[in-house]
DNA sequence: CTACGGTCCTAA
DNA sequence: TGAGTTAGGACCGTAG
């Protein structure tokens, strides 16, 4: 043994004496999945359910016996006399698709009442079929020859549509079972039997089996919404990178593995261990495991992680990072062992272990690639952990509230949620859904929300800002708007239903659904449901004083907000499993007509005539929401009016509809449609926050140049009020921009290669052709973003000719286009900023002396900017000197050499410092200036300044080695 | 020179 | 196989 550290007791609590016959067992899964049971002839389809108990001891649930099914209407006039024969004629055709040695395929044939969500058809339910296949490669086949008409019973074709076919195996399990994300199972005495060791596959502490028909699974509510104590392994490596390169797995060792493993509610995590190479001088409360191999030092971290048996790893960026970097170093040192940790033993993965959670970040596919979870570092550590445990019970919620599988809602969409819970919905009431059969092109655009034509300008008056809190999901329920309740002119006149008693109209097209009293819809009920909940959840967390139960209901609530959301862009995914123009379309209408009805609303009540002081005007609006100038100058008076406007106009629509005033903006920028910027009130004794939208702060396609200028500007003007102090710093910026003195790091622009096939030339598109010429491998690939910078060119070069790739830049010395940044980066945001507010004289800020220059960079050779020459000068008086010499000075300068070489030394040290302190830094992007950003991928400010001082130390060294010439 | 389409990214 | 929606500003290149 190498460790000379002293190994504490990992393991989780001891097994309690459970007997099967006697004593129930519950546990909190956290991850469902599908295999196939090896010990069964016929390869049955299980599901594995992980978890664990309360007291914390980890389970393997295997469930047995669930077999996978869909509908299909009953043919006309199928009698129950009729199963058998209907039942050997499929399962004869499904033989001779699949040759099975006699063994049963079609597992069962049932006749089920049920009715099609598709429309409202007087509640009428019909004869289906219910069938039930050995397996799921079984169904798939059987759901292919039903629908082209290949399967043919008594001569005729069957069905054409079928229902519920495309649901998948887990997913219907857990439906049926009553099952959702992460709740809590319990097997009752009798229920279950402890695996036979030969029967074992994991490293679980309670390997059971267990039928799908005999386990209670309790909803998430009470006492079983807790979370059990789930261990979370936190882990951060160092690599010893060569002096000024980013640490390669083929070459750069692991020094160091930090570890803590934390208990899911306790404050202090009780695993804290560093596995380092060499010795390591000891750390305050934590272990330190010394080895002097790497190999085995790898070997000892994976088997300390299979002891340690986290149910969740996390660490900062350990997907895309730290853990390929493992793998590909322990596959570099031949720890043949390595790549197998996790809870399954021998079942290898290509991917990582499915407990591993390597996205929990909210937002778009580009914040969520990038996910930062936490460094295991100095003292950013507790609060930094905390997050991504508080991020962790989120998403914990979110499955229960959805009741998708915890790692679909790292690896689906949102569709997947609102299926689940619609078909949660449907099954109580009977109804089936039918399986899209082609995605053929019915996708006809529909019409979106309105936006209105903004009042632009510098509001130094209060505006107050009326929303209408969640507009979809409300109209969704104020009109009844499902896929049950749509119904057409035909089934109108069948039935007999009469206009606004029985059905409304729409303003879409005249589009018709059955009022509540007919029948309540499922979407609505669903939107209730979780609206309601939210609601709940809103009102235990303000009594809630406990920090985790807190985290856990708050979690919820955005859950609950998130998925009411997604329900109407459910319905107008044209693409997706159950698109209907009639909801989505009817949707949109609405909330058109009541944000214009606000307007009108709002300015015919507040006006003088009716004893206001001022006439309201509604500046501005979008989608669901108005800023009204009520004319007033004081916050006070303007929440007051905000508070009575809504109130009032909420009473001009139908429940649940509601107008809420939230916040007052003063002042407030209104630049153009969705973009805007403000100084955002809640309270009038202070301000909560600067907010901005849509302008270039929050813009990733800005370099961050444009990004801190707008920003800084921003808060000049409508914080500190301070124009003139707003006009001067952008003169500033302006003027060391045009003097090369802005770091090139705040120059760098990105944007996405999102194609491969593309019809304009672009600088980014261009720059990553050329680099894929220079270098395939290191080139950006598809949905890359490709970081660029503009150079000098010949004049009137477009800017795809003089994008180039900032690294290539930083090396090669290649000037700036400092001007093109000037024009085309920071005059126009500027100009759109400042003419509100200054009017005409805004033009001064792009012309005066701040703006001229005494150019003295190299003049360039033609176009080609990489064969640029810098001409060296002398140190002392930036002379000119004669090409090819090694010299430093020129001769007038050379009695001060001395003297130069002292300063050439402290230049020297002074950028090691830099570029050292730039490489700690870097080594995890630690505080990079607005998000939590990858060092690999060259979107990283520090990145580039580490470069660019790794340079600098380099060409100074460089200069000072020349001095030798000189004595 | 203007108009327009392609592209990116954001608001809601 | 698997994918939420539309509105809209801003920039750039190119056709006319």
């Amino acid at each position: 043994m190498e460790s000379t550290g002293k190994r504490q007791i990992w393991t989780r609590p001891s097994i309690p004496y459970i007997n099967p016959e006697e004593h129930s067992i519950a546990f909190q899964q956290i991850e469902v999945d599908e295999c196939i049971d090896p010990y069964s002839a016929s390869r049955s389809p299980m599901i594995r359910m992980f978890g664990l108990t309360e007291a914390g001891n980890s389970v393997l649930c295997y469930v047995k016996g669930f077999l996978p099914y869909f509908y299909i209407p009953a043919p006309n006039g199928f009698k129950s006399g009729d199963i058998a024969e209907f039942k050997s004629s499929l399962e004869l055709a499904l033989q001779h698709e699949i040759p099975s040695g006699g063994r049963e395929l079609l597992n069962k044939v049932e006749v089920k009442l049920k009715e099609t969500i598709q429309g409202y058809h007087g509640k009428q339910k019909c004869p289906f079929l219910k069938l039930s296949f050995v397996d799921t490669k079984t169904l798939n086949i059987a759901k292919r020859m039903i629908e082209d008409g290949s399967f043919t019973y008594k001569s005729r074709e069957v069905g054409g549509i079928t229902f519920e076919s495309n649901l998948k195996y887990v997913l219907r399990f857990m439906i049926d079972c009553k099952v959702t994300g992460a709740n809590w199972i319990e097997l009752p005495p009798k229920s279950y039997r402890f695996c036979a060791e030969y029967e074992r596959s994991s490293h679980c502490q309670l390997e059971i089996i267990a039928r799908h028909d005999q386990f209670i699974s309790h909803p998430p509510e009470g006492d079983w919404s807790k979370i059990a104590p789930l261990r979370i392994l936190s882990f951060d490596i160092e690599c010893a990178g060569r002096k000024g390169i980013f640490p390669e797995a083929a070459q750069d060792p692991v020094i160091q593995i930090a570890n803590m493993v934390t208990i899911q509610g306790e404050k202090n995590p009780f695993i804290r261990n560093v596995f380092t190479l060499n010795s390591c001088a000891p750390i305050v409360a934590t272990d330190v495991l010394e080895y002097y191999d790497e190999g085995n030092m790898l070997q000892a971290w994976c088997d300390f992680v299979v002891e340690a048996d986290p149910d969740v790893i996390i660490g900062y960026n350990i997907a895309n990072f730290d853990l390929p970097y493992l793998i590909d170093r322990a596959t570099h040192l031949k720890v043949t062992r390595f790549p197998y940790f996790g809870r399954m033993k021998g079942e290898q993965k290509e991917d990582v272990h499915h407990s591993i959670i390597t996205d929990l970040h909210n937002g778009n596919p580009e914040t969520r690639r990038r996910l930062a979870i936490y460094c295991l570092k100095d003292a950013y550590l507790p609060q930094r952990l905390m997050d991504k445990l508080m991020c962790l019970i989120n998403y914990l919620e979110m499955a229960r509230v959805t009741g998708v599988p915890f790692s679909y809602l790292l690896s689906r969409g949102q569709q997947i949620k609102v299926i689940s819970q619609l078909y949660r919905k449907a099954i109580e009431q009977d109804f089936v859904i039918p399986a899209r059969k082609n995605v053929e092109g019915m996708d006809e655009p529909f019409e979106g929300a309105t936006v209105i034509d903004p009042e632009k300008g510098f509001y130094n008056v209060p505006i107050t800002t009326l929303d209408f809190s969640s507009l979809y999901p409300s109209i969704m329920m104020a009109h009844n708007l499902c896929y049950t309740t749509l119904v057409d002119q035909r089934e109108i006149e069948n039935l007999n239903l009469k206009n606004d008693s029985d059905y409304i109209v729409t303003p879409y097209q005249s589009a018709r659904f059955v009022k509540a009293e007919v029948r309540k819809g499922l979407l609505p009920s669903i939107l209730e449901d979780l609206l309601s909940a939210r609601k709940k959840a809103k009102a235990d967390l303000k009594k809630e004083t406990d920090p985790f139960k807190r985290a856990v209901l708050d979690g919820r609530q955005l859950a609950l907000k998130i998925s009411a959301n997604s329900v109407y862009g459910f319905t107008g995914a044209s693409a997706g499993q159950m698109p209907c123009l009639e909801i989505s379309a009817s949707v949109t209408a609405y909330g058109r007509q009541m944000i214009e009805q606000t307007k009108r609303e709002v300015e015919s009540r507040f006006t003088m005539e009716n004893g206001y002081k001022h006439d309201a005007q509604v500046i501005y609006g979008d989608t669901d929401s108005v800023m009204v100038k009520f004319g007033v100058d004081n916050l006070v008076d303007a929440m007051k009016l905000g508070q009575e406007a809504a109130e009032y106009v909420t009473g001009k629509f139908l429940r649940p509809i509601k107008l809420e005033f939230e916040k007052v903006y003063f002042p407030y920028l209104l630049i153009n449609k969705k973009r805007y910027a403000g100084l955002y009130w809640t309270n009038s004794e202070k301000w909560d926050k600067l907010d901005t939208k849509g302008i270039e702060t929050v813009r990733r396609d800005n370099c961050l140049l444009v990004q801190n200028v707008i920003e800084t500007c921003l808060r000049k003007v409508l914080i500190d009020r301070d124009v003139s102090g707003a006009v001067a710093y952008a003169k500033k910026i302006i003027s060391d921009l045009l003097q090369n003195k802005i770091d090139m790091s705040q120059l760098v622009i990105t944007k996405a290669l999102s194609k491969s096939d593309y019809s304009a030339k672009q600088p980014h598109v261009e720059l990553a052709e050329r680099m894929r010429k220079r270098d395939p491998g290191s080139a950006p690939t598809l949905g890359d973003r490709v970081a660029y910078v503009i150079i000098k060119g010949t004049k009137g070069a477009a800017a795809y000719e003089k994008s180039e790739d900032p690294i290539y830049v930083l090396e090669n010395n290649i000037p700036i286009d400092t001007s093109y940044y000037l024009e085309n980066q920071l005059s126009k945001p500027l100009l759109r900023i400042f003419e509100p507010i200054l009017g005409d004289k805004a033009e001064s800020l792009l012309s005066g002396d701040h703006t001229r220059v005494v150019q003295h960079t190299t003049p360039t050779i033609g176009g080609l900017m990489k064969f640029a020459v810098i001409v060296p000068t002398c140190l002392g008086c930036k002379v000119p000197l004669t090409k090819n010499a090694d010299t430093v000075v020129c001769r007038h300068c050379k009695p001060k050499l001395g003297e130069l070489y002292q300063k050439q030394l402290s230049t020297v040290n002074e950028f090691e410092t830099r570029f050292a302190r730039l490489w700690t830094q870097c080594q995890r992007c630690q505080g990079s200036l607005h998000q939590d950003v990858l060092c690999s991928s060259r979107d990283c400010p520090i990145w580039y300044m580490r470069k660019k001082a790794q340079k600098d130390v380099q060409d100074a060294s460089a200069v000072l080695e020349k001095f030798n010439y000189e004595w």
